[in-house]
RNA sequence: UCUACUAG
């Protein structure tokens, strides 16, 4: 199984996802024994391939295996129908999921947010915090993209102060995100502040600011950062 | 060999 599991997951990798399937599809045919890798990595060749349809096929055979019942193959579910807007789906599996961690809340949260509803996002993630689950590092950038796409600059700055009080762990992505949120809010004085601070700095935080400047117009401001990156994609 | 995340 650690060979066929393998295949599936190279061959997508390699952007083949049609060659990965196929793999799949043999394991079904032959009756080789499939654990949860299997279908984590079979459901993945199904986003790239683009076919929800599968997917749903899938998921008919995880529920007849029982692997239903492993929450990091109900978290791919749940990724799986986000990306594709199937959110009525999405909601299913987690709703009905006797387990939820971290991931599964995010995946839902990040679902919402790709199909641009940031509020129902934002409602989400005000769930979560009733919960018994505590958001981490991924949870809060995808909620500041969520204040970003809405442009409420003051409950972005809530979760600032909750990110400062809860200690939560700053990696470069976070602070992309809290940039770009302050950015898209019309903190851009804040948005400078952070990236003056920021020790380490990629594309995206670069890009971020150049953006700011462009949507208000400071062309030549937009031009100079361009100048200064030093790499560019 | 396993699941969620930021800009354009």
């Amino acid at each position: 199984v650690y060979i066929w599991n393998t295949m599936i997951r190279g061959y997508c990798k390699a952007q083949k996802p049609v060659v990965g399937f196929s793999f799949f599809q043999k394991m079904v045919r032959e009756y080789v024994e499939m654990d949860r890798r299997s279908f984590v990595f079979a459901l993945k060749a199904c986003e790239l391939l683009h076919r929800v349809d599968v997917g749903i096929l899938i998921h008919c055979r995880i529920w007849k295996v029982g692997f239903v019942f492993d929450l990091i193959v109900r978290n791919r579910l749940i990724h799986f129908y986000g990306n594709w807007g199937c959110l009525d789906y999405a909601q299913k599996v987690f709703d009905e999921s006797c387990e939820v961690d971290v991931v599964s809340w995010t995946a839902m949260i990040d679902g919402y947010l790709k199909k641009k509803r940031p509020d129902e996002a934002l409602r989400l993630f005000d769930s979560m915090l009733g919960s018994s689950v505590e958001p981490n590092q991924v949870t809060l950038i995808t909620v500041f993209s969520a204040c970003a796409q809405k442009g409420d600059l003051s409950l972005g700055k809530s979760i600032h102060k909750y990110v400062e009080k809860n200690n939560v762990k700053c990696s470069l992505n976070l602070m992309n995100a809290m940039l770009d949120m302050y950015v898209k809010c019309g903190g851009f004085s804040l948005a400078k502040e952070i990236f003056d601070e920021m020790e380490i700095k990629d594309v995206f935080s670069w890009t971020s600011m150049i953006n700011g400047y462009a949507k208000k117009g400071e062309l030549d401001l937009a031009r100079k950062y361009f100048d200064e990156m030093p790499e560019r994609n």
